[in-house]
DNA sequence: GTTCTTGACGAACAGCGTTCGCTACGTTAT
DNA sequence: ATAACGTAGCGAACGCTGTTCGTCAAGAAC
């Protein structure tokens, strides 16, 4: 079946100290490569070949690569600093807050295309969510408002940011589209016509930042006029079990 | 949509009716596949099988896969309904803009987890683009603001879809999700623990059109103080007093 | 009639996630 | 001390993927 009978045996003693491959170090090993070569680039083999093994060996410690994913997502966000209670005002924080979730997603390359298919669920990913929950209720958020809001802020932060990581890491992507907006006539789209250069301002920082202060306003709800007359939602205290159809 | 919209060629000699494949056949194809199969079913392979031909001819109309994507996204958004103009207030006209353009995404299999990794620039999604820029411009939104806002709109709306239709197709992810909130500790994450059920309800359509709401609100409020010092270099009224370069 | 273009397509390449057995080692039981 | 056992490690294979290359045939142009 194998080759041969001699069969050699190298001695495991003889390599120079094989690496301990613990569920940590595949994590962490993810990681760099995921940094290093973007997420088109991150695969079980190269994660096993960097660590010097077969990618085989790696199912010792994953079930699959969707779990590989949920833990290097919960690892990174590990990163997100979280402010302390009562630091400022609250809605400060949330922004704060935010904006560390935001800041770690987009600087890891690949990381926020990771998280768009990928519900966190990890302890990091939970000690977020509450804090979330917190600030949100320290703001007077209603309840089923605030658990909705929470999904909504993760949901939103982290697609600005697998946006625009989008646009960054291929620029292929980003040369059609320019290309398709150059070549609008101006009696066709006249708008777009008249708003390409604007639409196509990337000038990240500021615009997700003003794109932050958006998702928050309409979420705290200055603006929002609590009962509107067809938002009839009995949105009442969580616990109180409520169906609707 | 169908195969024998026009001119049948029906002289191939030796073959009793082969597929005229052509550009739109592939699509439509295609398209046929991903709501059948979902994302993870489509492959040029298969597309080309399902053709009763090879991969390889494919790419003859195709670039690539990503240029596939692209174009089933654009077909598909050429099912958006475009409110009439003036039929009614513009808001609630933006909004079923919105609506339609969610329900194409979220009805159909895939198609949002599509349109996350592409950005849309085909024909049908420069119409819905430039009724958008309209539609804000009319509600007086600046233009910068209505510029980017619109890329925050049809960017919303996907993710919601997106993460709408993860939940749906594959209940693998969310079981996890499901049994790690069952399993936090009311000591170590209070709020989560109380929020459990909340958080779990998803209800997509109530869930969705709330959200919905607190975007459009975000953006038309005049939540955002807006002239910040250096802003407002480039961003001049655009349509009246543009001038050729 | 010959040349040129082009759609179609089989074969192959490199890569992927995952599974299956088989070693070889560390621990435990006898 | 020896035997038994559980298991980390890992090579090989399976079935799939996107993409490329060379070839073939049919029609158009000359």
């Amino acid at each position: 079946m194998n080759k041969g009978t001699t069969h050699e045996i190298v001695s495991r003693r003889s390599r120079p100290a094989k690496a301990p491959l613990s569920r940590d170090v595949v994590v962490s090993t993810a990681l760099e490569l995921l940094e290093r070569e973007g997420l088109s680039g991150l695969s079980l083999r190269r994660v096993a070949a960097t660590l010097d093994t077969g990618a085989a060996s790696l199912y010792v410690y994953l079930a699959n690569l969707d779990e590989l994913h949920s833990l290097m997502l919960d690892r990174a966000l590990g990163a997100v600093k979280l402010p302390k209670a009562r630091s400022s005002f609250w809605r400060d924080r949330l922004k704060a807050l935010l904006l560390s979730y935001f800041r770690v997603l987009h600087e890891h390359q690949g990381l926020a295309q990771l998280a768009m298919s990928t519900i966190p669920s990890g302890p990091n990913s939970l000690r977020i969510l509450e804090m979330l929950l917190g600030l949100l209720r320290e703001g007077g958020v209603e309840d089923v408002k605030a658990a909705w809001g929470v999904d909504l802020l993760t949901l939103y932060v982290t697609a600005i940011a697998a946006e625009q990581s989008l646009r960054r890491e291929s620029g292929q992507v980003l040369r059609r589209v320019e290309a398709a907006l150059s070549a609008v006539s101006a009696e066709e789209f006249p708008l777009i016509f008249a708003f390409k250069k604007a639409l196509l301002s990337g000038e990240g920082k500021n615009r997700s930042a003003w794109a932050l202060d958006v998702i928050i306003e309409g979420i705290v709800g200055g603006s929002v006029p609590h009962r509107s007359p067809r938002d009839t939602s009995r949105s009442r205290r969580v616990g109180s079990s409520q169906r609707k159809k």
